[in-house]
DNA sequence: TTCATGCTTCGATATTAAACGAACTATGAG
DNA sequence: CTCATAGTTCGTTTAATATCGAAGCATGAA
């Protein structure tokens, strides 16, 4: 009778509002340990753990074992995008969580989206690589181009090991604050971390959030310069 | 405590099965009254008027009353959007209808997608249109070029009124089966429309299935060429 | 006015599943 | 070995909600 994918189960773990809050924990990209997540969500660690396994089960997490820890994240980059397409919608819908901290314009600014750079800093980065011909868009596909490749190396990324990995090297993802593509895949993840190796910005303590500071700033806009236009 | 939109009310009414019955039918772009859509979800008329209710207050649905009927939609496109790329999703982790009907190769070839063409034939449409520079990819926007609008223009399509509509002429939207973009937008719609009116294909009655006729599939590989790479 | 159709509202029932306490398993530290 | 920490499993309680029958309202037809 019924034909096509059944996006029931997907809809139903994500409604429940502990399994939202554990989710949304983690698209910071950070794996965390059920305690963790219990304490985000604010449950017992009994119901944490039944909740885990049903995240599991449906695909939309992974866990690594590690001692007598087990860390959990989501299972790929396209949960993450789901997710963030989901705030978009419920955004717009004016669908806020009630009690909307002081972080939301931090969050809008700069933030994690699950391994690589999101909001306005995600976005210009973004702009400022394609502007410059160093990613090219074909279709919904995106590619490093020979002259984006030399920038990269610039940087002092080494490529080779980001191409030979099953994860696509350049991807885009929408934001649900910006609603504009910012970067992810390999090499965005590997951005992200050169932000932070050069000491341009921390991640802020179990938050997405991430703070740059002044100087990092600056070098931020100096990397990845806005075109005029 | 918390920042940001807030996920678990749309996912709770996706969560349903009733209610995901309802708006995946409602993805084929026809208005539906509440009666059919009872029917499709195998409800009584009642529940389904809760339902309705639920969808409605979430932003998910639109109504409009005609007479003693009242037609339901999803609320806007990005409706469609997210339930395409939750099927996606689920498509990728297994979690298949059971019971899969003879019509999933059909619709995998040409379905509607909420007002515009998906499946093989929408993403053909749309490389074909890109290939051949008639539409233009900047950042994720696209945009008609000044050769598009005369090729537009040459099947017979007034562009006027599509660009002084609200929503925008031109959109990707990115399908479930064959994870590639598609066109959406005003454009897309009068594309689809374009094909109605040509006699190349037709909708199946209260399916997403669009059926081109042998002759109309000549035509339209013939209006939409791939380009040899 | 009377009747039929389409849909909503109300109230009751039944099912589901989220939550936690208590007991159990597993890993590691001293 | 003993203790502590991290997590799972089990059983029970409790809350939420999907469902439907019955009655009510609105629109259009005759």
């Amino acid at each position: 009778m019924k034909e096509g994918p059944d996006i029931t189960l997907i809809g139903s773990l994500i409604g429940d509002p502990a399994r939202a809050n554990m989710l949304s924990a983690l698209i910071s990209g950070k794996a965390l340990t059920a305690s963790e997540l219990a304490n985000e969500a604010g449950i017992t660690l009994q119901t944490t753990s039944a909740h885990l396994k049903k995240l599991e089960l449906g695909g939309l997490i992974r866990q690594r074992k590690q001692g007598r820890h087990r860390y959990f994240n989501l299972a790929d980059e396209d949960v993450a995008t789901l997710l963030e397409t989901m705030m978009g919608l419920a955004a717009k819908k004016g669908h806020i969580r009630t009690r909307t901290g002081p972080k939301a314009p931090e969050m809008r600014k700069a933030r994690v989206c699950y391994n690589h750079l999101a909001g306005e800093f995600g976005v210009q980065m973004y702009d400022s690589l394609v502007g410059r011909g160093f990613l090219q868009e074909d279709q919904d596909e995106i590619a490093i181009t020979d002259s984006g490749r030399d920038f990269i190396k610039g940087l002092g990324i080494d490529l080779d090991p980001l191409q030979k990995a099953k994860r696509p090297l350049c991807k885009s993802c929408l934001d649900w604050s910006a609603r504009r593509s910012h970067l992810a895949g390999s090499l965005g993840t590997a951005l992200l971390n050169h932000i932070y190796e050069k000491g341009w910005a921390k991640r802020l303590e179990d938050v997405r959030i991430v703070e740059f500071s002044r100087r990092g700033e600056a070098a931020f806009h100096d990397q990845f310069p806005l075109l005029a236009d």
